[in-house]
DNA sequence: GTTATCGTTTCGTGGAAGGAAACAGGATTT
DNA sequence: AAATCCTGTTTCCTTCCACGAAACGATAAC
């Protein structure tokens, strides 16, 4: 509960500090997006918290508008504010890249049947915002909205290799290590980065978890600029140390569609 | 800032009490939504509070990832969490509903050219979730997502009217009067209720806003339950007291259009 | 009747959140 | 180049507000 656990290391999520109860309210919020009626004890135990708590953050949300009771004394849902909410962070324009990709993603999920990510930059991460699933036997998901490391990821590494040949701007070491492949070496980070930048695509084998590897490419918008990143992710096996020439092209190609349909 | 207005009467909206912090950084999170980036003094001003107090709660809302700061020490803007928040949301029935009745509403607009509202009872009040906007040269707009007292709205009235007949409820007195025609005899409301019900639309001539009338039909779902209602609303001049029978059955034949796409 | 639940309420206490003011860094202005 | 005015950030002290524990009323299950 304390931290989220990828491979074997771990990122922190900020588990403590801050305003306290925001970091609860923002939890019910959630939990009133994703399920469609919530309960008082159902929430406290699945928050770790106290029913008194509980309560008196959703009593607070009804007040607010951002909840509704269902007639009487029963269980809770989201109220209209938090559509409107919901609506409204909808016109952004990060979000209007996803409905403008989805199609695309869904395509190049068929071509290989490997898990495909659009993935944005926030602040000092990556953050897929986008994951549709393989459907292969035995496949590599993703779960949505995960703040990854750059120097660790195919698409962060994009990120990082636009930033460093624009502003010769690299990462403030140390580089959290996750595998015994994860670049932590400013020096060979930096030749890796001009290697990305030349090929037009990156991948991370097994630097973030063991026998897992990423194929990412970089969509741009008219002005050029790196928008955001698609890749395939799967087994080792499927996507090999040297990826071949089809899954490079084709994801290349889906980065590339995608940027033609943010100009329009 | 205590309160909202509408018409002569206030509407009050909980401005104290619950846990203050929610309160704030609710308010915080829908700036996020609305613009593109926000500061901290100005998040103050508009807020009405300390800086100290807009930063923490900001900062909270990065650590958990619903906000993000433009490289180094800039302005904030909405993140990940908070854009995968509204998705979620997005997949409420609720919303649904509004995606489903969109084209109808906008089909209803472009017939008289007067707003078209489509609202959901939450709790104990009609909220409207979508409002289409009249073409007059003088109109009477609405802004979506304010909470709406049922006894002296169009659409208020088609969700007694249901609980009436349905259980033989009537709104708990007193009930607010905001004009001189607010209907706020509850024997004269259970009148208008069956007559309602009998006729199956609604109105309710200047008895929330003088000079302003609407006109309401209920959306049902496969079960014949009332989920939501759609009105057009105007000046009484082009919605008069006895509605012409083109709008009634303009806005029934809408509502049966909605109601027939929802069991699709 | 008993025993689970559930959502709600009460109440005393501690510490988290708040306010005011100072700080640091740019950008403008003078 | 100095001064002024913006930022966003930090500190520190103080308070009052949100917290936890436990009781409460209601409903349902057995």
């Amino acid at each position: 509960m304390a931290s989220r656990v990828i491979g074997g290391a771990e990122l922190e999520t900020g588990t403590t500090g801050g305003v306290m109860a925001i970091r609860l309210v923002l939890e019910i919020l959630e939990a009133l997006a994703t399920r469609d009626t919530v309960g008082v004890t159902e929430l406290s135990k699945a928050l770790d918290t106290t029913k008194a708590r509980v309560f008196r953050h959703l009593r607070t949300l009804v007040d607010q508008g951002y909840a509704v009771q269902n007639e009487g004394s029963e269980r809770y849902a989201a109220g209209p504010r938090l559509l409107a909410l919901s609506r409204a962070a909808s016109l952004t324009p990060h979000d209007s890249i996803v409905r403008i990709a989805r199609p695309t993603l869904s395509r190049l999920r068929d071509t290989f049947g490997h898990t495909v990510n659009l993935s944005l930059a926030y602040g000092d991460s990556v953050s897929i915002v986008e994951s549709i699933q393989g459907n292969a036997l035995i496949g590599v998901v993703m779960s949505s909205n995960e703040a990854m490391p750059r120097h660790a990821t195919a698409a962060g590494k994009l990120l990082l290799a636009e930033d460093f040949i624009r502003h010769g701007r690299l990462p403030t070491p140390p580089l959290n290590r996750y595998t015994e492949n994860t670049i932590v070496d400013l020096d060979a980070l930096r030749a890796e980065l001009l290697r990305v930048h030349q090929q037009g695509w990156a991948d991370a084998p097994e630097e973030i978890v063991l026998g897992i590897n990423a194929l990412s490419a970089p969509i741009r918008d008219h002005r050029n600029e790196l928008v955001a990143m698609v890749s395939i992710m799967s087994s080792i096996q499927f996507i090999p140390h040297q990826p071949a020439r089809k899954q490079i092209e084709a994801v290349k190609q889906a980065a590339a569609d995608i940027s033609r349909a943010l100009r329009l």
